[in-house]
DNA sequence: ATGAAAGCGCTAACAT
DNA sequence: ATGTTAGCGCTTTCAT
């Protein structure tokens, strides 16, 4: 029990055996006899030793830390749980490997031009989940050039870029399709910011939905926001003069402020406007009315990101994985579904 | 430019000196000469030179890592903004220190028998910050015993423990003592959890603005929530057939969902209950209506979390410091004081 | 002011 | 199966 200073060597005099013999038994290399892997066991499980993590990284030319960037975090961070319940799955499954997560959310951009260097130099972190990009964030290439390993959480275009998403099209294609074969024939979108991927993609769905079904696309009817609760209620004040008879809203921060505006204008939701979010945040099912919402399987794609970088870590260079994860349509009372019944 | 596998070594050899010289150029050592010291500076920048972290870090044993640790991270992470605004602000002044910070988020007790002894170990963290502790969190006599470096969010009884804490007390005695002198007599509270040391204090505060004005102290109107949305809806159930006259809610989370109870019940809010929550998260702005609550500086606290560890770091060993920082009473129209204007 | 040399604690060839 | 040895890349006495 008796701390002080217990190095490997300690250990090894104590064991009677050398150095290497003390680290095959830890690190659990298969040369070392029943016999002497008991006794090494024993000491150290009653000297308490652990070995330490820096010295080890020094030789082993890993760390075991996993690095999570969240760039540009200040815009939604603090309102949309999205990037908690993200960090969760992600810090969950670090911990299940042993693996130690490191954060890095970037406010400014002078913050970023600082950090990413220090990130990308691939010294200290044995990889990274990068997140919330946008399209063309310049830590991708900088990453790919120094050869870091990484997972990104949203596509990306570069096919030799591993990911995680979300079919982010189908869902939105799912919400607009619903709203329209309940007959509404305005259905505006509340769309995010230009500079997202996910909003680019969710915009998307929502044309294709409109298109299939020879649906005018009015451009008054499409406006933007930046995910924010906020941005969701001022964005539907803008959407107001237009008079759309349902709104699909790119995220359920953003729709709780939709629903907000339309309160205050009075307008009652969904005879009058119809209402789908995205996300489906613990806050869509207590709203009133309740909000329909399409599903993201959030936490789920924290954990398959960080299995999917272990994999990487742990196997070496293997061709580059998508995994793309579906969505689900959660009907409630806000886009009228439940008005016939 | 050329990478390869740059070392201080290499650097030396370009410079025409020994390695020791260019380490104390890199770590700005006084003894060098200004020829010397230029020399070695534009090799470094011209080949882009990093010491490896690692390397540096076994000899010099620190790291540059600080860690922050959120036990029983799963009950209010998700929905509660409370932790994403401490930990942007606990991330930014890591950045400007340069020092990397890593989070370990506890979610279960399993989980966190696992870890806290790995945190405890001082290998790898230079220091700590742990946030959200219950009364008597394990973690606390292992960094003691280990003589690890760390600063509590959140006050602590041991005196040996550094800490950045908001009156809670005197913010829910204002809050309390509002309420009281705008008239209302039967002033119900919804607690935090028992275990927390926050929800604690702010009970305390209640109690004592109960006691100044003699106001009788009734069980009844006093129940536990543990600080989200649906627990304060689920309070707010249970105090309705006490008849509360007015609700200090320990969380502006819990005060939104009293708030949803009493919309459903149609309790007219201020005026059948006026409510005060307890953060000033953004939702309570827009609330509706409004919400009175007691704004708590987040991210001051988070910032001089981590001042307060950095100072320690690098002075070593001083006496403890404790910071209590002012909470503000925020008036809105939940609390009834705009109902005579 | 500078360099030589001894580690920091561990891993991983290599030798036996 | 075990021990010997040479690093990993840097910091830091200690000489000079």
């Amino acid at each position: 029990m008796a701390e002080g200073k217990l190095t490997i060597r300690q250990i090894a005099e104590l064991a009677g055996v050398s150095r290497s013999t003390v680290s095959r038994v830890i690190n659990d290399h298969p040369n070392v006899s029943p016999e002497t892997r008991e006794q090494v066991s024993l000491i150290v499980a009653q000297t308490g030793f652990h070995p330490d993590p820096i010295a080890r990284s020094l030789s082993s030319r890993r760390a075991g830390i996993v690095g999570l960037v969240i760039p540009l975090a200040i815009q939604s961070l603090f309102e949309d749980p999205f990037f908690p319940r993200l960090m969760q799955a992600i810090s969950q499954g670090c911990n299940t490997h042993d693996y130690i997560l490191s954060l890095f959310l970037l406010h400014t951009l002078e913050e970023e031009t600082r950090v990413y260097p220090r990130i990308s130099r691939r010294q200290l972190l044995d990889g990274v989940i990068v997140t919330a990009t946008r399209n063309r964030d310049p830590l991708i290439p900088q990453l790919l050039a120094n050869r870091v390993p990484f997972v990104m959480q949203g596509r990306h275009e570069d096919p030799r870029v591993n990911f995680v998403e979300v079919d982010n099209v189908t869902g939105a294609y799912t919400a607009v399709t619903h709203l329209v074969r309940l007959g509404r024939r305005r259905v505006a979108l509340i769309a995010g910011p230009a500079s997202s991927v996910a909003a680019e993609d969710r915009k998307r769905g929502y044309l294709n939905a409109l298109l299939e079904r020879r649906l005018p696309v009015d451009e008054g009817l499409i406006v933007h926001g930046d995910f924010t609760e906020t941005s969701g209620y001022q964005a539907m004040q803008r959407l107001l003069p237009h008079e759309p008879d349902a709104v699909f809203v790119a995220s359920d921060s953003m729709a709780l402020g939709a629903l907000r505006t339309l309160r205050e204008a009075e307008r009652r939701v969904p005879e009058e406007v119809a209402l789908v979010g995205f996300d489906d945040l613990t806050h869509a099912a207590t709203a009133d009315p309740p909000l329909t919402t399409i599903r993201q399987p959030i936490q789920c794609m924290g954990a398959l990101a960080v299995e999917m970088l272990i994999d990487i870590l742990e196997d070496r260079a293997q061709p580059a994985r998508h995994i793309t994860l579906p969505t689900e349509l959660v009907i409630r009372a806000s886009c009228g579904s439940l008005l016939a019944a």
